[in-house]
DNA sequence: CAACAGTTTAGAATTATTATAATGTATATT
DNA sequence: AATATACATTATAATAATTCTAAACTGTTG
């Protein structure tokens, strides 16, 4: 953590105008040891709360988004009511909590490949996303018909 | 297809009471031969176009969250820019074609078996699903430090 | 440092969903 | 069958998440 890695130059790489809100949103996300799971308010909440800065909503939008378009960023599919991010844009999945809404990583050794067998013509897999939920206590499933 | 089910019946053993708006929702849902996707959108059009009937929103929300409460419905996690639901309420996986927005069903022999080995202490797991992306063309990813 | 294109911003607009409170209706009881 | 009552439906308002807009601002290039 704390690299303190040049974000100007890599915005810059980007094609990224490396504007003083772009870079501290940067700040808030790859200074970091672990993979961050996040969702647009928390992140606004962080910078204005620990970070001491205000950076209007929209722009974070903005800049999230950029970041995502651009491969540094991972959207993940949880549960609609929110939407994560995640700074671990490599292929790897997901235990959701759905006690305490926490997302957990996925070591690569915690599930198998996964081996897909259908072929849908003229695509190509872009990825592959395992979710497993976890919870306290089990429901069964029922069939209506 | 054209079961014709007794919707009457099957409501009034869940404990929801039969009137002419949930059997309607039913009959929209659940007369069918194959698994079906949508959004509450998506059903609401339906119901007002094609079976010529105004169902008020929120009753859609209400009948459809009753429905997935007693597990007669399931949500399916894409990008969280829409929220789907699915009458198969069973254990299987999707793909989903990312340049039409389409949901397919993954069969049972699509992909093998997943073996989750990490175990959360105190949580049982409630489901594990895939979702498996595809698209024309594929994006590449880069890290960002 | 001037000019320009790309950015930020506050606030309005949009969309999805949930809450509200009045009205309606299925069902059990008479 | 009429009635009471609890549960449902409805239109509308409220809330929440996200996107749009248009004006002001700022990196960058020359």
């Amino acid at each position: 953590m704390a690299k303190n890695c040049n974000f100007i130059e890599k915005l810059r790489e980007l094609g990224l105008r490396p504007t003083k809100q772009r870079v501290k949103i940067c700040e808030a996300l790859f200074n970091r040891e672990k993979t961050f799971h996040f969702t647009i308010n928390d992140l606004v909440k962080m910078i204005s709360q620990e970070m001491n800065e205000k950076i209007s909503l929209a722009t974070v939008y903005n800049t999230v988004h950029a970041f995502e378009k651009k491969g540094y960023l991972k959207q993940i599919s949880i549960n609609s009511d929110k939407s994560y991010f995640d700074t671990n844009t490599s292929a790897h999945h997901h235990f959701y909590d759905e006690d305490t809404n926490e997302l957990i990583d996925c070591n690569e050794n915690d599930i198998d490949s996964i081996n897909v067998k259908k072929n849908i013509t003229g695509k190509k897999i872009s990825s592959v996303e395992v979710l497993v939920r976890v919870a306290s206590d089990n429901q069964t499933q029922k069939k209506f018909n």
